[in-house]
DNA sequence: ACTATATATGCGCATATACGCATATAGTTG
DNA sequence: CAACTATATGCGTATATGCGCATATATAGT
């Protein structure tokens, strides 16, 4: 038997979805334009791209999942990063990533790319 | 305009992708069963539930991701952590969550419950 | 009140994915 | 080889989710 006491199934849930919002590449495009400070939604649709409805849903979704947080402006909002763990996330798995590809990756290491986290 | 340089799209997608393995509560099931040493596929099927061929396609999928490895011996096959980051990112995450909920938050801090990373 | 601008949302479609059931494969033992 | 055990997989279905289009809402300026 285990040594694990079970976690509730409340909580895996939770955990689940927290992952689960970091897991289409809009919203990591989203989350990364946000690593230099809050920003309004046309400045993120320049930045990484797509219609202002999707940017603005995955926006909406990620603040529900309480990885950002929402500041109205008169007729902007301004996004940021509401959860400092987010950050030491895409560290970790960007770090590991790197070292699973450390010879074929062109997508990491080439010359000009910055890293997610400089 | 930013400050940042555009992460490759394969990049973000390699990095949505290792997100998305983790973001199911079965798969966070099989990796938390995992937290104390390889396990067989009947072991875990008893430990977490479900039926063998849905924890069997799980471990799969987790495999297929490099979050865990695969070891056959005889009839069985032994799966454990593949990446100790994973680790890592559980814990950030649990202790996310639980910071965000000290208040409300039966799931996590009643007496008894273990922490996914004791 | 009218217009313009910034953001959000309803709806429909296409695709992905989790699950259950049955069955296939691989390896072990008689 | 036959029977058995452990694990994997093909298939069908139900559900979730991402996206585009059009439109709604909110706020500011005139």
């Amino acid at each position: 038997m285990s040594k694990h006491i079970a976690l509730t199934p409340e909580a895996i849930e939770l955990i689940a979805r927290r992952f689960a919002a970091l897991s289409e590449p809009m919203r990591l495009k989203l989350i990364h334009a946000l690593f230099d400070g809050e920003k309004n939604v046309n400045t993120l649709v320049e930045e990484v791209g797509g219609t202002q409805a999707n940017v603005s849903r995955h926006l909406q979704s990620l603040t529900i999942a309480h990885v950002l947080t929402r500041r109205k402006h008169g007729l902007q909002v301004f996004y940021s990063i509401a959860d400092p763990g987010i950050i030491k996330l895409c560290e970790i798995v960007c770090g590991s990533l790197q070292q699973q590809f450390t010879k074929s990756a062109g997508s990491f290491n080439s010359s000009k790319k910055t890293q997610l986290v400089p």
